[in-house]
DNA sequence: CGAATGACAGTTGTTGATTTTTGTCATTCA
DNA sequence: TGAATGACAAAAATCAACAACTGTCATTCG
């Protein structure tokens, strides 16, 4: 179609494109290079083979989940209550895309089953940000931790079941928000941030 | 083989070696009845089907998991060291399946995945077991927590990295056993029993 | 007479012949 | 000359014919 250059990221585009129309099982590196209009040889000229355009893909579908993440961490303000916003931006984002497009959270869950190493860098990545978060609340003196970095690791597998997509099919109990709040408010205790960290809002 | 009367008891047995050696996949009721040296319409007799006999096995496999934990939740003694052990305890009876005899382990994996139901229900014994470690905990004065209920089904929610099987291939990683230390450090101490629970205990 | 049987219909799983896909590379194209 | 092509071998996926399984029930057995 158009005779712009090809180039990994064109190419990055058209293979997200042809998953979400086919899925992981039917999608084939022809269909992506019939996308583009070239042959299938020349998407070979930009990834050694299909496992490293697939890596590829899931690595961007990861990076704009943790993108928005590492700004909230970053932010100058209380520990407590950024910490609470981080963390429900992360099951925010994770359980809007499950429910928001179930066959293309498929899609994608299969990707990262055959990604491990891409999927392991971006839960360092969400613990580096938490461990963040919970060292600023250390040297603000909002929270006591002996091993921020640790805690930070700790504070993300302690809410593993709300993020994780291993219990994406959990996410539809409507149990689900209250048991998020209750370890939640578990864990901010446990960082000795007992009651800062928004109680429970009497609203309607 | 015997001609002892076919009792649900015997057919579960017979059901369970059948599918150790066969699989999820492959074992079928005929093979059990064959085991059984009876016709299958006999099997048909006891169990209303193919599911309802899966149930019972998957049920009497969560059945020895939860059992022994039980009599440490009905323990008198000190409670966060309790709760650790009940936590260890746990984490020990899921790992020692997994890896002891990974392919049976995948065979009751597959089993659990079709019965739902039971899985719920062996969820909320092992939290009722966890809330009421709490709730002594709170009546000792050992902890504090303002629901102990919640705070049980918390507990249990926060480290299901560690006994959850959709994390079973996690527990391979040899930083499995820091995270479980991290999370229990964080949790103790979220429930108010901070430096209580056995200390890093300086072995070797 | 109650428990066990086995033939049966409908459904699900298996198998291997055939097609499609992946990845390479000598050749073409601009 | 460097990017793109497409024919090709090896590996993987598909599909339709066939076999096995589940669940039922009229009949047999003790």
């Amino acid at each position: 179609m158009t005779d712009a250059p090809l180039t990994p990221e064109r190419i990055l585009e058209a293979a997200e494109e042809v998953l979400r129309r086919f899925g992981p099982a039917k999608a084939t590196v022809v269909d992506v290079a019939r996308a583009l209009g070239v042959s299938h040889g020349s998407v070979y000229r930009h990834f050694p083979s299909k496992a490293a355009l697939r890596d590829a893909v899931a690595e961007r579908w990861l990076a704009r989940v943790s993108a928005p993440l590492e700004a909230i961490a970053r932010e100058d303000a209380p520990a407590p209550a950024r910490l609470r916003r981080w963390l429900e931006a992360l099951v925010a984002a994770k359980r809007s895309r499950a429910q928001g497009d179930p066959e293309l959270f498929a899609t994608y869950l299969a990707l990262f089953a055959d990604a491990r190493e891409v999927v392991a860098e971006h839960v360092d990545a969400l613990a580096a940000q938490a461990a963040r978060i919970v060292a600023d609340g250390v040297a603000r003196g909002e929270m006591t931790a002996p091993d921020p970095a640790a805690a930070g690791r700790a504070v993300l597998d302690a809410t593993a079941r709300f993020h994780n997509p291993a219990h994406a099919q959990e996410w539809a109990d409507p149990a689900i928000d209250a048991a998020f709040e209750a370890v939640f408010a578990l864990v901010l205790r446990g960082l000795g941030a007992g009651e800062t960290g928004e109680a429970r809002s009497p609203e309607s």
